[in-house]
DNA sequence: AAACAAAACAGAATAATATTCTTCAACAGA
DNA sequence: TCTGTTGAAGAATATTATTCTGTTTTGTTT
């Protein structure tokens, strides 16, 4: 059972609950046994319907894999703009983005996981283009939003493309660990100290 | 054609020479098909050798992707401790371990392309265990290693689990970026810029 | 060198799995 | 009600992984 409501808000409505469904436990399958491992039957089996409908409702295999990827990336990505909105200076953005990814993951460590393990798929099958293309955006949009307070408070010295590393870099890494039971206290446990060690990395 | 040697010297001699073809072709298929798309057959026709050998060498499938794996980790293990043990003080050390990891992925770019997508499956496959050990062994050796040059010059206020995160997370962020495309300046660049930021984000 | 055992290799046969295709059912709009 | 469109089922097919059996090469012992 999901908690969160990912899967209802792509796919709304009584026609879609199969869909749903199938998502759901080809999620399931997945993170438990892994990209490779999991089988068209088995996620049938597990939803108690027929290949016929997995295959209308997404091509194949890879279809599965995609849509939940774009699903929660999607999700992930509104709740970042939902708390960098609120932020008025380059300090609480940074603050934003670090906090609203480590929530994100607490809140989600299911599809947080998946995301991790199905990025490399993704990137190769047929929806390359579309994840780039969106990478690219959400990238020069989060770019615009950081210029957009001005440097004026504290000098960053590093070039864009490494900020950008320094700010997510040791939460995801923290993260990765955390969901492959690697340490065990929460990431949000730390929520603080990452934001704080990240800022003043920043300061030149 | 591989300029290094990581397959020479996890598996030398003469007789070797079939298994280390199949491993530098399926490497490279790994890579550029994606794991799942990329077929025994395929790696078959590369090397011109037969089913029965490769069956015969590694198993299956998850043999080949394992022994990569394997290998790559090791070197990757061995080029870090080699670069830590001339250190000679807690900033030293950081410094190495930074250092020695971008200098490993910029060296070995293919390699560490396949290590970073091929985690996950080693991770659940029937090698869960060998990884896990290692994991813990190499945590563990390097927790005593940095602890060894005490606290004093310098105050390391965050817990354990979360100082390895802030350490080696930008410079594998920034890594994966570059090896998928999304960032073209070599992490060379910043060696510098990476280390002494992370050695800021460290000061408490 | 001859004989033997073990490992390396080849390729046909089989099994597991992904995908297609054909058919029928549910449903929304005219 | 009729009609086209979407949803769903499951048998049939195609692709791919794996096994198995036999042959060759290699290394070792006598």
């Amino acid at each position: 059972m999901n908690q969160s409501n990912i899967l209802e808000n792509r796919f709304p409505g009584r026609r879609a609950a199969l869909k749903r469904e199938i998502l759901e436990q080809a999620l399931y399958c997945f993170n438990e046994l892994g990209l490779e491992a999991t089988t068209i039957d088995a996620i049938k089996a597990r939803c108690d319907t027929s290949v016929g409908a997995i295959y209308h409702h997404f091509g194949n295999k890879e279809g599965i894999l995609s849509a939940l990827f774009f699903a929660a990336q999607d999700d992930q990505r509104h709740r970042l703009e939902q708390e960098l909105a609120g932020a008025n200076s380059l300090r609480e953005a940074v603050y934003s983005i670090i906090w609203s990814y480590l929530d994100w993951v607490v809140d989600n460590p299911e599809w947080a996981r998946f995301l991790y393990q199905a990025r490399s798929p993704v990137a190769k099958g047929p929806f390359q283009e579309e994840l780039t293309n969106r990478n690219i955006q959400n990238y020069r949009k989060l770019k615009e939003r950081l210029i957009s307070f001005g440097n004026d408070d504290i000098k960053i010295i590093q070039p864009f493309e490494m900020l950008f590393s320094l700010i997510i870099g040791p939460s995801e890494n923290y993260c990765r660990a955390w969901l492959s039971g690697r340490v065990k206290t929460s990431p949000q446990e730390y929520r603080k100290e990452f934001a704080e060690s990240v800022w003043r990395s920043l300061q030149s």
